[in-house]
DNA sequence: GGCATGGTTTGACCGAAGTCAAATCACTAA
DNA sequence: TTAGTGATTTGACTTCGGTCAAACCATGCC
């Protein structure tokens, strides 16, 4: 399928290509593939010989775990403009170590690893931005477990939200939450339920009001105070 | 201090020395710094600022954070040959994300963080090492998550178990932990006490028989039967 | 409107792991 | 040997979050 036009400059962009001298970046995109994907599609699944990576250009992209007897980690929601799936094309056997699926209708662009490769032995630069990225990714997981396992419900939610937050300074914030509370509760390992209750202890205590997916937060520093964590 | 020189040949042989003009591993060595540590001392601290990282040259060195709340969970626990911290040089605002802490008599070398990054920029093969051995990192990282979220604490020491045998084949096997239980524990992220819980209740189902740090396993298939996992 | 569907909430109950405290074991050093 | 320190075990109890089931709500569709 041919790449739309309005979506050439979004990915020549990003930092993996930007740096590519432009008859590479043509042979790259050449190599490309461009599909559109139905809501609750599967992009490819756990332990799939994996031998391209993909960037995301509309909609939103759901990778998880599954586990033996069946139940599901959610390990990352991946937005427009972003990729996924880079690392693998470093392991000595490349296979996707989760499953992707749709959420919504979506476009994605996949690159060749192989090709890929070729271009960075050339390219320093561009291994130094990976690398980077890839430290960034190590740490944020970092942070996912020290959540997972010295934070309670309550306190990880907190976080989330904080997370969520575009303007750092202020006190009093409203936000929308951009998932439906079903997947925000699987991002964050808890159950729908939980999260509800979680949510109801929150307005109870008056550091947050609720109505659908909207959030009010009266104080920021409140909230903080209550559920800090080492946070910032 | 002056780096013994029977250590020389091990630091050099490391993959990411391994690939340098030998006059550039001259001067990476000049300026590498040399040093041994006591038991129980603390090499860094989270959000230290970070401008070298680390090779363990001999002993062991628990890596950590810790909460607001004093709670520490412990994220790796490094051994002679390996390096840490090497993912922190490319971070825009290098800061260590853990602590350090030597667990035994430690001798530690640091290399600088600009040298190295220089040296990258030359090197694209030595990036592409780095980059493959952070991807591994980062999915270990994945399977930790896993673990942590999918695992009850039996399937995480089984699981722990499994990793510690050298002899894959063998169905019937013997070894020696390696850590006191207490970091065992705290490696698994449950408490020492349950850890005694869930050695005495596989012993129990006679999956396991132990005199102290002495383990074994009578049937290695009956025990991944009983908690396998996605594992392999 | 009436109804089906999926997301969200609420309640009652359960269970795995944490906490606290005491007992026991292992090993060192006098 | 004996005392002392720290690691490991055991028991009683608590707690957080999960499970199951029912109610509730919003939405779109006929």
């Amino acid at each position: 399928m041919q790449l739309p036009n309005d979506y050439r400059e979004q990915v020549l962009r990003h930092p993996l290509l930007a740096l590519f001298a432009p008859e590479i970046q043509a042979r790259v995109l050449a190599e490309a593939q461009y599909r559109d994907y139905h809501p609750l599609a599967l992009v490819f699944r756990q332990s799939d010989p994996a031998d391209r990576f993909f960037m995301v250009l509309r909609g939103k992209v759901k990778l998880f775990r599954i586990s033996a007897d069946g139940k599901e980690k959610v390990v990352e929601i991946i937005q427009p403009g972003q990729t996924f799936a880079e690392a693998v094309m470093f392991l000595q056997k490349p296979v996707y170590p989760v499953c992707a699926e749709t959420l919504e209708p979506v476009d994605l662009i996949s690159f060749s690893n192989r090709l890929m490769l070729e271009q960075l032995q050339q390219n320093p630069q561009t291994c130094l931005h990976l690398l980077g990225h890839l430290s960034v990714r190590l740490h944020q997981r970092l942070d996912e477990l020290e959540n997972l396992t010295l934070q309670n419900a309550t306190q990880r939610f907190a976080l989330y939200l904080v997370g969520q937050v575009k303007d750092r300074a202020a006190d009093e914030v409203e936000l929308d939450l951009l998932l439906p509370k079903g997947l925000i509760a699987a991002r964050l390992s808890i159950k729908p339920e939980t999260l509800s209750r979680v949510m109801a202890g929150l307005r109870q205590m008056e550091l947050i009001e609720t109505s659908g997916r909207h959030i009010r937060i009266p104080s920021m520093t409140r909230l903080l105070d209550e559920f800090g964590g080492t946070a910032m």
